[in-house]
DNA sequence: TAGGACGGTAAA
DNA sequence: TTACCGTCCTAA
């Protein structure tokens, strides 16, 4: 008899053993439909011997799979990729399984219409206008209304011939193709350090096998251009490229780009897709028709026919790491599909993570460096404003200097950016009379006013609420205050401050889609905007040759909060924002306001010296024992009740095994200690190296029960220490 | 006694 | 996770 070991789409249940009916073929692999309970679930044909079950199942027990779909099986190495997934995040292998068949409905088939063409039979009774029609539609193809159309008959005469078996259904697909990209479209002019990374990466593309690469240029530099190049000989390979990047509204850009380069788009793939496009997506990567994908770090995990090539770029950004679900970094992961998939896999930054240097350092990963802006462009000046000699006016957060040289640059006709990494107006409002102050209910957070909305936000968990005529407290009208600054205030700052100015906010509220991010790029290059005022979002990937002056409102900001990262996370989102200027012919220079202008952060960017500050960097993460050489893992135990979640995460504390080279910090109140609703107690495990510390916590939490309301996440590797 | 809330457990 | 079952409670 032939059993089958599946591993379902049910993150709380391990594999199940089903019988093979006769006359299906499975293999591992095989995408299959399983019926469980009085249900029927998709799954994935495992090997039994990987995928220990808890206990063996009576040949008599089993039911028999319910079908098995049309659809090439989940090849050994994307297998090989789940399992080690759930392993190092200790997370179920059906939630990882989940990422990689990321659509059901495309498992069920593409849009298809049906089509009739001739057999060739003669129908017995061959009548005059049924010889016609066979006559005219020959070896045509069509729907039963073209068809008649074609032979000049009715509907009836050709259903009739269906019927008499002359003509016959068939089942066509009716998605329009994705073109091929052309690698030979428009090949670029590379610098001779350009040809030289690119000659690298196509030698290994070629080569195939796994060959991990730092790409580390500077911001300018055209390490896209390099990168693509690899992607063309992956094409030219008659293999898959994919191109992971941190957020969608980057996308936008890079289309065009790649566009121009392959004459064709690639295919994108990121969560704002419509269920038809993600059907469509993942169909044609699947059968190895998409040849370049795009898309988000949830690309990651789809089923590839024939990969070739991975790119991680901005491979630096802590948004690869997935936060909620299974908590996986997507820069590490990919190095991993890279592994099992054997092909080269390139990370592109200009100011990559202190893990990805150690490996360059360590000989793991190969560096290929370009160290100069492309087509004659130079780094821009960074200087510092120091807010304790030249302070912004009271309720201004612009410094007199900053506020002379945008008015210089605008006058010019170029464009401006500043940079504060606050969304919305305000992010606290006080009460100036009792000193109340709005809190989110759900979570340890002010509620941060947005203007262009009108309402105050929660920025953990959406909460909102009209903005408040009077202080609920002591019900004193006109004494709220919005205290500090978001984007939206720093714009009003602008506005206020040069009126003729055409001003552009850029954040998650205005560019929530690939379409706002292509309208923005369109106005920006079109010189519809004088001065962008923008988060993170406009840190990295865009190319405005006009933009001419870098902002930095607040450079301390990324400081504060004692995150192991936080002085590396400010020096990377301080260069990236600084490497917007001076793309193009005019130079660049960055104004970057602090009260700590001698910060060794501060230091490094403005002398340009970034290995100094890495290196020390590097060492008191060494001397730590912080990663990459120990590592955290945090355990978040939540409940909405408090005591309930406090008890827990004490027990869990006490339930910690005596390791060697382990030690278990708390449970403390985790840093945003109601979240959503859910209290949230945090225990945080460091381990050295060495110590297989995913086996240690999964006997360790295996042997703590706790109630029903309570949940128990791993983090391991977190990066929001926050 | 019907119906609902809750907790426990099986699903192969 | 979902479905189902038994227990306990309340309303009628």
């Amino acid at each position: 008899m032939s059993r089958a070991r599946v591993l379902l789409l049910n993150a709380a249940l391990g594999p199940l053993d089903y019988r093979v009916p006769h006359g299906m073929a499975v293999e591992p692999g095989s995408i299959v439909l399983a019926p469980l309970g009085p249900r029927q679930l998709a799954g994935v044909v495992w090997e039994a011997e990987r995928m220990p079950s808890d206990a063996e199942v009576g040949d008599n027990r089993l039911r028999n799979l319910a079908a098995a779909y049309d659809l090439p099986p989940v090849a050994a190495p994307l297998r090989r990729l789940i399992e080690w997934t759930a392993d190092y995040y200790l997370s179920p292998p059906a939630a990882v399984l989940r990422m990689a068949l990321a659509s059901a409905s495309a498992l069920d088939g593409g849009r298809t219409a049906i089509e009739y063409r001739a057999t060739g039979h003669v129908p017995e009774r061959l009548t005059a206008q049924r010889g016609q029609a066979l006559e005219r539609i020959g070896e045509r193809q069509g729907l039963v209304r073209e068809l008649a159309q074609i032979a000049d008959v009715s509907d009836g005469v050709i259903r009739g011939l269906v019927k008499a078996g002359a003509i016959e259904a068939v089942e066509v697909s009716i998605d329009d193709p994705f073109p091929a990209p052309n690698p030979d479209h428009a090949p670029p002019a590379l610098s001779a350090s350009q040809a030289d990374a690119a000659g690298t990466i196509v030698a290994a593309v070629r080569d195939g096998g796994f060959a991990p690469m730092l790409l580390d240029g500077v911001t300018g530099s055209g390490k896209t251009e390099v990168y693509f190049e690899g992607i063309a000989a992956a094409l030219r390979e008659g293999r898959q490229a994919l191109v992971l990047l941190p957020e969608i509204a980057l996308t936008e850009p890079f289309l065009k780009r790649f566009e121009a380069r392959f004459g064709h788009l690639p295919v994108a793939w990121h969560s704002d897709l419509r269920s038809t496009q993600r059907r469509r997506a993942w169909r044609a990567i699947a059968s190895g028709e998409a040849k370049v994908v795009v898309g988000a770090r949830s690309a990651l995990f789809l089923p590839y026919a024939h990969l070739g090539l991975i790119v991680v770029d901005e491979a630096h950004e802590t948004s690869f790491k997935q936060e909620d679900g299974v908590p996986y970094h997507a820069r590490d992961v990919a190095v991993m599909r890279g592994q099992f998939e054997e092909v080269p896999v390139v990370l592109a930054s200009a100011t990559p993570a202190i893990e990805t240097r150690q490996m360059v350092e360590i000989g793991k990963y190969r560096e290929l460096k370009l160290e100069q802006r492309h087509g004659g462009a130079t780094m821009p000046a960074i200087e510092t404003v120091d807010l304790t000699r030249d302070p912004p006016p009271r309720g201004r957060w612009l410094a007199p200097s900053v506020v002379s040289a945008m008015r210089e640059t605008v006058e010019r006709g170029e464009q401006a950016l500043l940079f504060l990494n606050r969304r919305g107006y305000a992010p606290l409002t006080l009460c100036r009379t009792c000193g109340h102050r709005f809190r989110c209910p759900n979570c340890t957070a002010w509620m941060v006013e947005h203007r262009l909305t009108a309402r105050l936000a929660c920025h953990h968990c959406g909460h909102v609420m009209p903005p408040p005529a009077e202080c609920p407290e002591c019900h004193e009208p006109d004494a709220l205050v919005a205290c500090g600054p978001g984007v939206e205030r720093i714009a009003d700052e602008v506005a206020a401050l040069l009126p003729d100015a055409r001003v552009a906010i850029v954040t998650s509220d205005t560019i929530w889609s690939p379409a706002k991010a292509a309208e923005f790029v369109g106005r920006m290059e079109a010189g519809e905007i004088d001065v962008v005022v923008g988060t993170q979002l406009v840190t990295k990937g865009y190319h405005f040759p006009n933009l001419t002056l870098v902002g930095v409102v607040d450079a301390d900001l990324g400081l504060q909060g004692g995150d192991l990262r936080a002085a590396e996370r400010s020096f990377q989102q301080i260069a990236q924002v600084a490497g917007r200027a001076g793309r193009g012919s005019k130079p660049g220079r960055v104004l970057v306001q602090t009260r700590e202008p001698m910060a060794p952060v501060i230091q490094a960017l403005v002398s340009g010296d970034a290995e100094n500050f890495y290196h020390a960097e590097t060492e008191s993460r060494r001397e730590a024992l912080a990663p990459p050489f120990g590592r955290y893992a945090a355990i978040v135990v939540s409940s909405e009740d408090q005591a309930e979640a406090t008890t827990a995460a004490k027990a869990i504390g006490l339930a910690a095994p005596q390791v060697e080279g382990m030690t278990v910090f708390g449970p403390a109140p985790a840093p945003l200690a109601m979240l959503r609703g859910r209290h949230r107690q945090r225990l945080l495990v460091h381990a050295r190296r060495a110590l297989d510390v995913q086996a240690v916590m999964r006997g360790w939490l295996g042997e703590v029960e706790w109630p029903r309301g309570v949940r128990v996440a791993v983090d391991v590797d977190p990066y929001s220490f926050l």
